[in-house]
DNA sequence: AGCCAGATTTTCT
DNA sequence: GAAAATCTGGCTA
């Protein structure tokens, strides 16, 4: 797991998460996410990979999407948890979050990084990089190794839609947390969750201890 | 490993 | 017009 070139997990038996299992709280939730799948299927293949990072953008939380009501841009943030809020950002990166929280109201989780498990050559035919490391290291890769664009903005990621939270058994793991990355707002709250020790998750070494 | 500049365009002030 | 939940490549601030 801790060498890149590994494939440890490859063909697992993975299982579509209801939204029954979904925490109702966006916090729990980034949390909860932390060691479930992404899965997005094709009809040339499956793309999956272990959510390594997580990011809670809360209720009331200046530095979320959501703080300033619903507009065109944010709506699916509003839709009730388990449901694809795809965003674009600098001019030239998407990224995804599940929502979070019940319908109306506006919160999410960012999903910031993965560990690829299954389709890394498609994954990386996307990135434009062979180096496994890189392929889903940050929101904006992620977002790109999946072939997640606007597109898939409000799917219901507990559906049977091509694109899929999941879990499966994996080796145990610890979740730590931080501040949250790339924020200019709220920058204190410690609302980022990660696992502990894998190579997979991005950001500054002082954030992953 | 860490810091910096530049890319590029939607969204909201 | 400014900011933006980022990425890449280059340099060592």
């Amino acid at each position: 797991m801790a060498d890149p070139s590994a494939r440890p997990h490859a063909n697992l038996k993975i299982r579509r998460l209801r939204r029954a299992d979904l925490p109702g709280n966006t916090a729990a939730l980034a949390r909860y996410l932390v060691g479930k799948i992404l899965v997005r299927d094709m009809a040339r293949g499956r793309l999956a990979g272990r959510i390594v990072e997580t990011e809670a953008y809360v209720v009331g939380d200046a530095a979320g999407h959501a703080f300033r009501g619903l507009s065109r841009r944010n709506r699916s943030l509003f839709l009730g948890r388990g449901h694809a809020y795809v965003y674009f950002t600098y001019g030239m990166h998407y990224c995804l979050n599940v929502s979070s929280e019940r319908p109306g109201i506006g919160a999410g989780v960012l999903l910031r990084a993965l560990e690829p498990l299954e389709g890394l050559e498609a994954m990386a035919r996307r990135r434009g990089t062979k180096r496994v490391l890189d392929l889903a290291r940050g929101p904006g890769r992620l977002a790109q190794a999946m072939g997640v664009g606007p597109e898939f903005d409000g799917v219901d990621l507990c559906g049977d839609g091509p694109l899929w939270l999941g879990e499966a058994r994996l080796p145990r793991f610890r979740v730590g947390s931080s501040v949250r990355i790339g924020i200019a707002k709220e920058t204190h709250r410690p609302l980022r969750f990660y696992v502990r020790g894998s190579p997979f998750v991005s950001g500054p070494k002082r954030l992953n201890p």
